[in-house]
DNA sequence: GACGTTGTGTAACCATTGATACACTACGTG
DNA sequence: CACGTAGTGTATCAATGGTTACACAACGTC
C-alpha cells in the first residue's frame, strides 16, 4: 500500500470494535430493520435519544458543526456492525446530544429503544463488556485526534486523512470532494484545495474532480 | 461568580465522576496509601501500566506530548477520588500508555494492581458500573476538547480556561504562570503572555507574577 | 445545446499563531 | 549584596490558515 511519504508514523489505533455475534443476533431479533438513504440526518445537536442505532451496513457520520462559520469537524465514523457510542453516553446520562450524525451512503441499521439497551447494559454482562469495550476504542480514537488537532498543521492532517482513507478503501485511490474533506478536518474548502494542489505539485497524489489518487 | 464577558456560553460538562464510597472504601482496604510528591512523573508515553492510580488527595495532570516542539496538552485532571482512565485502558488492553502523567501538587494516592482491577471491572457490577460512568464523563470532556480545539482561537480557549479555573477555585485569583497555560492549551509561553495583556489591556483580568485576577 | 449546479483553481488580503531574541523584574540562596 | 533562576514584556519576522471573490470546467437535466 503506497504511503504518503511525509506520514513515517502509523496511526497507533485499532480499529474500533465490532458488535460480537451473539450480541449482534439479539439485536437483529429484537429491532426491526431500517433502510435510509444516503445524507439522511439522523440526529441533530440538542436531540433527545431514544433510539440506539446499530450499523449492519452503510457509514454515518457524527461530527459537531460550529453555529457561526457553518464548519464542521468529524467526531467518528460509525461503521458495519458498530454502534454509536455518543446515542448511548446520551441516552444513559439522559443529555441531549452534543453532536449531528448523518448517513454518508444508503445505510441499513437496527434501532433498539435506549431504555431496552440500557437494561441489557446494566443487567447483563457481556452487554456491559460490549460497551466498555467500545468506550475503550472509541477514547483512544479522540485521543488521537486531540493530539493531531493540537500538533499538525493542515497539510500533515490531510495527509494523514488519505493514508487511513486509502488503507481502509484498500486502494489508492479515493473519491472524495475537497469540501467534504474540509468537514471531516475542521476547516474550509479553500484551504484543503489549495494545500492538495500543492501536495501534488510535489508528485505525491493526483486531483481529478472528486478523485484523488496517492502515488 | 465573575465570568469573563467575552464567553457567554458555560461549560456542559459536568464534573468528572468521583468514586462511590463502597468502591472506595474497598481500594483503601486493599492498596497501600502512597505520598508522592509534587511534580512527580507517574507515567511517561510508552510505559507499560501495572499500577492504577486513584487519588484520595491531590492532582495529577494527564498530557500529551509532542517530541518535536515539546509542546504539551492537557488531556485530563485527575482530581480528589478520581482515578485515570487512561491508565485503565492501557491496563485493560495491554498497550502502553500514549500519554504523560505527572502530579500538579504534592498527592496522596492509593495504587491497586492492573490484574486485581482487571478482574473487580470484570466480574463486579458496580465496579463496571463505575468505570462505564468514568468512561462517559471522561469521554463528553474530550468531545468539548475537540469542538475548542477545532473553533475557538487561543484567545477564546485562554478565557474559557481562566473562567473555568474561576469556578473549580472559587475564586476569581488564580496563581499559574504563563507557561502552564501554555501546557494546559497546546501552545506557547510567548503566546499566552501577548494575549493575555491584550485581555489586561481591555480591562478583563489583572495580571501578576504567578497571578491571575478576573475581574 | 442552454442552463443551473457542483466541484475545482487561484489570487489577494489579513488575522492568528509560532519562533527567536532580548530586556527586565522578582525571587531565593549563598 | 551578588548571583542564578524563573517569570514576564515585547519586538520582529515568517508561516499558516481563513475569507472573499471570481473564473472555469464537468455534469445532469430540460
Amino acid at each position: 500500500m503506497a504511503i504518503l511519504k511525509k506520514i513515517t508514523q502509523k496511526p497507533t489505533t485499532q480499529p474500533s470494535s465490532h458488535i460480537p455475534e451473539s450480541l449482534f443476533q439479539t439485536i437483529l431479533e429484537y429491532g426491526s430493520i431500517t433502510k435510509v438513504k444516503a445524507r439522511t440526518q439522523l440526529v441533530t445537536c440538542g436531540d433527545e435519544i431514544t433510539m440506539i442505532p446499530f450499523v449492519i451496513e452503510g457509514r454515518i457520520r457524527v461530527f459537531k458543526e460550529d453555529e457561526v462559520t457553518g464548519r464542521e469537524v468529524l467526531i467518528y465514523h460509525v461503521l458495519n456492525r458498530q454502534t454509536c457510542i455518543m446515542s448511548i453516553i446520551s441516552a444513559l446520562r439522559n443529555l441531549p446530544s452534543k453532536v449531528d450524525a448523518i448517513t454518508c451512503i444508503d445505510t441499513t441499521l437496527v434501532f433498539i429503544p435506549a431504555t431496552v439497551l440500557n437494561e441489557w447494559i446494566y443487567t447483563k454482562s457481556e452487554w456491559k463488556n460490549y460497551a466498555l469495550d467500545v468506550f475503550m476504542n472509541r477514547y483512544n480514537e479522540l485521543i488521537e485526534s486531540i493530539e493531531s488537532l493540537t500538533f499538525d498543521n493542515v497539510e500533515t492532517r490531510i495527509v494523514k486523512l488519505l493514508n487511513k482513507m486509502c488503507e481502509t478503501a484498500g486502494k489508492t485511490k479515493i473519491q472524495i470532494t475537497h469540501q467534504k474533506i474540509a468537514d471531516l478536518l475542521g476547516t474550509t474548502r479553500v484551504v484543503v484545495s489549495r494545500i492538495l494542489k500543492k501536495i501534488e505539485n510535489e508528485g505525491q497524489i493526483v486531483l481529478d474532480r472528486e478523485c484523488i489518487t496517492v502515488l
